[in-house]
This record gives C-alpha cells, sequence and structure tokens, in this order.
DNA sequence: TTGTAGGCGTTATCAA
DNA sequence: TTGATAACGCCTACAA
C-alpha cells in the first residue's frame, strides 16, 4: 500500500505538505503544488479512508437495511434510499434481512461506523429497536412501523387497513379473505388490526391466512378450496395481491367478476396495465424516502438530536380493475 | 466516543489486556475476563472498525456495482449479491449507478476501502475498466459484460441475441422489431450484435428502436404505426418486453396472434403466469452470481492472484405463452 | 498472565 | 509557505 510518506519521499516534501495538498491545497504554493500532484498521479496514491475517519470520526457511510429485494416494494425503497444517500456524499452500507434468520441482521448494528441507519421495510424484532437505541447513532424508520420506538416516516398501516376495510364495503361482499405475509411483521400486523377493527361493524365473515410467500399456496389453495371462499381478497401487500391474481387465473376465476382482489403498497408494477391491481398507498406526490433521508442527515448533522416523533401518512386508494369492472 | 482505554480504566487492566479480551480470549484469565467484559457491557463500548482496519488492513467490505433496483433483473442480483457476501461475513457497500451521469459512479472505486469489487448488471464505460485495473483491489464482472477487460461470470451476451434469432425465425416473421435499451449499455450491444449476425441469412426485415425505458413509448408507436410494422419483437431485455406487452395490451393487439414478444434475461417476473413472457436465459440450475462469489472471495485471500479468463454461460430458450400459443 | 511501547496512515496544531 | 509532532483507537511483539 502506497501511503502520503511515499508521496512526500518522492516529490521531496514532508508529509504534512501531502495531506495539504489533498485538503486545503490553497494554503500551498503552486510549484509544491504541482510536484506533490505529479508523485500523487505517478504512485497511483489513494488516500486510506481507515486512518481519515479515525481521526475525523466520520465514516461517510449510511447504513441501510431492509428487507429482501426480490420484492419489488423493498428494490424500490433500497433504490431511492441509496439514490439518496449518494447524491449527499454518503456511501451506503446495504444489509439484506435473511427470511430464515429474521435477526441475525440485526447484529450489524452492533459493528457498524456508520453514522446514521436507515431502518427500511423489513421484519423488526425486538432485539433491533435495542440495539439501535444503544449504539447511540441516529436512526429513523421507514415503511418499516418501528412504530412509537423512534422516529418513523412511513404509511400509516393502520389506516391503511381501515382504509382496505371501508373501500371494499362497497363491493358488498359475503366473504371476505385475508390474504398476509410474516405473521411476526409488524407493519403486517397493524395493517391487519386496523383491516378487522373496521370490518367488524359490518359482520362480514373474515377468513385469514398468513405465512410466507413462499409457502402460502397450500393454505390459499385449502381457503379457496371452502364452501364459502371469498368473493374478495385482501393482500396484506401488493406481493400477495400479484400471487392472488396468478392463483385466480390459473384455478379459471374471473377478476372482479368471480372475486377481487385489493393489495396494500400500490407496487410501481400493480399499476402496470396488464396487472391493473388495486391497491391502497400513499399518495402519489409523497416521496416518503427523501423526506425520511433530510430527517435523518439533518440528525446526524445536528449530532444525534434531531426532531423525535413520527410522521406517518394517510394512505388513499388507487382503484382498479381486479376491483372494478369498467 | 468510549475506546478501550476508558474500558481498561474501568476494569482497571491495561489497554492491551482489553485488546485481548476481544481477539484472544483463551489467553487471559478467567476473573480479569469477567471483569473486562462487565466494563465492555457497562459502558456500551463499541470497537472502532477504522482503527482496527488501519492496523488490519483489511476492511471486510465489498463494494458492489449495479444499476437501478427498480429493474428487477438488478434487484435480483444485488440481493444475490449481498445475501452472499453477508454470508461469506463480509460488508457490503452498494454504489447504484444513475442513469442520467452513469460515469459519477464510477468516482467511487478511487475512494473505496473495498478488498474486492463485485460489477453487476449496469452501463460500463471505459473510465471504470481504467479505474478498476489501477486500484488494485480484486474485482469481477457478473452479468454486466465488462468483456475482455477482466473476469467476467454471466450470460454470453452475443449468444443470447443469435439464440433469440434463432428462435423466432421458427415463427416465420415478416419484419421483426428490436426494442432495445440505452445504446452505450454493453451487454445490450453485444446481444443485438449477434442477434443481427444470425438473422442476416434470413433476409428478413428488422427495424429498430432504442432509448431508456421512460423514453421509448413514443419512438415505440411510431415504429408500431409504419404500414410493414413488426410481428415479432425482440426486447432485449424482459423489462422491454413487459413494456411491449403493456403497450400491445392497451393498442388491441392480441400476443402471440398479431405480434410476437421474446424478452432476454428470463427475469422472474416474465415467468409468472399472468405476464408468462417468453425469454431468453441462463439454464435454471446455474447460480452466476454465488459463482462470481466464490472467485472474488478466492482472488481477495490468493491476494489478488485469481484465475483470469471469462466463464460466459451459454443461454437457453425459455418459450412461454407470448410467443406459443398452447 | 499481564503491561509497556511502537506503529498503522491521517489530520491538525504549532513553530520555524 | 512549510516541517515537526502529537493525537485518533487499536493490535502486537516484547518485556516483566
Amino acid at each position: 500500500m502506497v501511503s502520503s510518506v511515499d508521496v512526500a519521499k518522492l516529490a521531496g516534501v514532508s508529509q504534512a505538505t501531502v495531506s495539504r495538498v489533498l485538503n486545503n491545497p490553497e494554503k500551498v504554493n503552486a510549484p509544491t503544488l504541482e510536484k506533490v500532484k505529479a508523485a500523487i498521479q505517478q504512485l497511483n496514491y489513494r488516500p486510506n479512508a481507515a486512518a481519515r475517519s479515525l481521526i475525523s470520526r466520520k465514516s461517510g457511510i449510511i447504513a441501510l437495511f431492509c428487507g429482501q429485494l426480490d420484492e419489488p416494494d423493498n428494490a424500490e425503497f433500497a433504490n431511492k434510499a441509496v439514490m439518496n444517500a449518494q447524491q449527499k456524499g454518503y456511501t451506503v452500507e446495504i444489509h439484506i434481512q435473511n427470511p430464515d434468520k429474521p435477526e441475525s441482521v440485526f447484529d450489524a448494528i452492533l459493528d457498524t461506523q456508520a453514522e446514521g441507519i436507515m431502518m427500511g421495510p423489513l421484519i423488526i424484532k425486538g432485539t433491533a429497536v435495542e440495539y439501535l437505541k444503544t449504539s447511540g447513532i441516529p436512526y429513523i424508520f421507514c415503511g418499516s412501523g418501528g412504530g412509537q420506538e423512534g422516529i418513523t416516516v412511513g404509511m400509516d398501516n393502520h389506516a391503511a387497513g381501515k382504509l382496505a376495510a371501508e373501500y371494499i364495503s362497497s363491493l358488498e361482499p359475503e366473504t371476505v379473505g385475508w390474504l398476509g405475509g410474516d405473521p411476526s411483521d409488524l407493519r403486517l400486523q397493524e395493517r391487519y388490526q386496523g383491516f378487522v377493527e373496521a370490518m367488524k361493524e359490518s359482520g362480514v365473515r373474515i377468513v385469514k391466512v398468513t405465512g410466507d410467500l413462499e409457502d402460502i399456496e397450500l393454505p390459499f389453495t385449502a381457503m379457496m378450496a371452502q364452501k364459502q371462499r371469498p368473493d374478495v381478497i385482501v393482500a396484506a401487500t401488493d406481493s400477495f395481491g400479484i400471487f392472488a391474481l396468478d392463483f385466480l387465473y390459473d384455478y379459471g376465476y374471473a377478476v372482479p367478476e368471480d372475486v377481487a382482489v385489493l393489495g396494500i403498497g400500490n407496487s410501481r408494477q400493480s399499476a402496470m396495465n396488464y396487472l391493473s391491481l388495486s391497491s391502497i398507498g400513499l399518495p402519489d406526490d409523497m416521496d416518503m424516502v427523501a423526506e425520511a433521508f433530510d430527517r435523518l442527515s439533518a440528525m446526524i448533522e445536528n449530532n444525534g438530536q434531531g426532531s423525535r416523533g413520527s410522521a406517518d401518512v394517510n394512505p388513499v386508494v388507487y382503484e382498479r380493475r381486479t376491483t372494478k369492472t369498467y
């Protein structure tokens, strides 16, 4: 590894001068500047980030935690988050949750040298919040429903469930099927809670199936095999909604005539013409991630002292062809 | 920030002992071990990664470069890459290419302290390869078609184009439309090259449209407005294929009766029942990313001396409903 | 088994 | 305008 000392030797100056060339070029004479720059070029010198951050106490790193990127929602989120961070000059360290051992990803919180932590859409366990608190690093939840535990920016999941219930009431269903995800996912719990609470009044029958996307086929098949099968399906996320669409297509159902389907999340995919999945989501003009990022970087700059408090956004209905015939 | 010196003071030992507890606990007496551990707990001490890697000359970081994650192919790739790296104990630093200034992402190559660089699916410019070479960091291309310039693991893009041509010949088209992406994307160029070369013999008319996914609608509309419009469309990536499907649906075409569509990439989405996009892709049993990662970590461990040479894989056809009626 | 001390590559504060 | 020099937090001989 070539260090600034090597550069100094070659240029015939002191190491301090090399450092100056790098950080305060205006404070060094033109001729020396050239000499040093030449030496840097020649040796292909690159300052050591570790040494730098050792002294500056700044890593320039943001840690991003999120769920698997093969879920389009998560990918879309991660993309926005990374682009935002890059644009602000941060480097992003990404940590993806393994569904088989969801806790293990949080160990990274203990080791990371990041200046800020962005908790994206993933399954939050208690340890996570605990680790976050003790880490002393500014953090923010965005779309993960960290809930009361910290700063949150995201869709109000409870309201989303409620809105789903209100909307499908207009469809006058006899039996409603809830197609959920991992039951330990707080976001989905909240959605379901809001949903049942709002449904309670109507007295409509609710059947529920939960599980990972990979393991949902069997229980869902069982749900559809019942005599009183649902004529409206509310999916905890758009991915499950798409799964349902796929399934219904395969089994010969007409959507929405036989069974209507409503997703939650309003992912980009759901809006595509060939899918046209009705969904509950954030208003179009809202960029949650950017909002969260602004808050996070403010916290970093203010030395961890940010405006605590959550900023949950009320969702709206995107009515498409899986709930309505035109 | 609490340092190992603080821990040492509290535990009444030397800083060296604290270090030992962290790295060689077996070399320290049980009672002192406990004392130190207690102090660590109490102060919530976390070793400083910068200081560590300054000495060890290891960052434990892999830098991942890829295209926008709202493209499912890229997201799927990034996911696999990150999961692989995490499982091997690396932290992943992710760099996403901004389509508006594709070059700028490569600046990160100059600054990164990563031990290895994985170049995923993105648009490679000359500077990238140059930077990579001078960085001295082991790197590998995976699905980005870095071509001759380094180690590559990925689909043989030229062969993919050729295979597309051969396959659609069986559809006996009169006019074939090529729906391409960014013309400066090497991968797509290679695909197109292989395609035209193989088509040349048949003498079938080829029309071509390129551009970003956002800007493709107008030129594509123009293409379809021509008197001799294509009856088969080959898309440079599945995303464009899906776009075409969406468009055709909207404009009242029957697929594949009026127009057949073939994608390249065999993304997960393309296989979904509701889409069922025929596509050219890697054999199912092949995990490119894992392969690439194994090579990369081998290079890192062997101090940059890996087995140079590319490992391009021959693609196969996945025939689905957009090219064939059952 | 433990402590002392030197150094990793920078930055930053002084003198010169 | 430049050059010594002391940190930054940690690891690791070497000595005790």
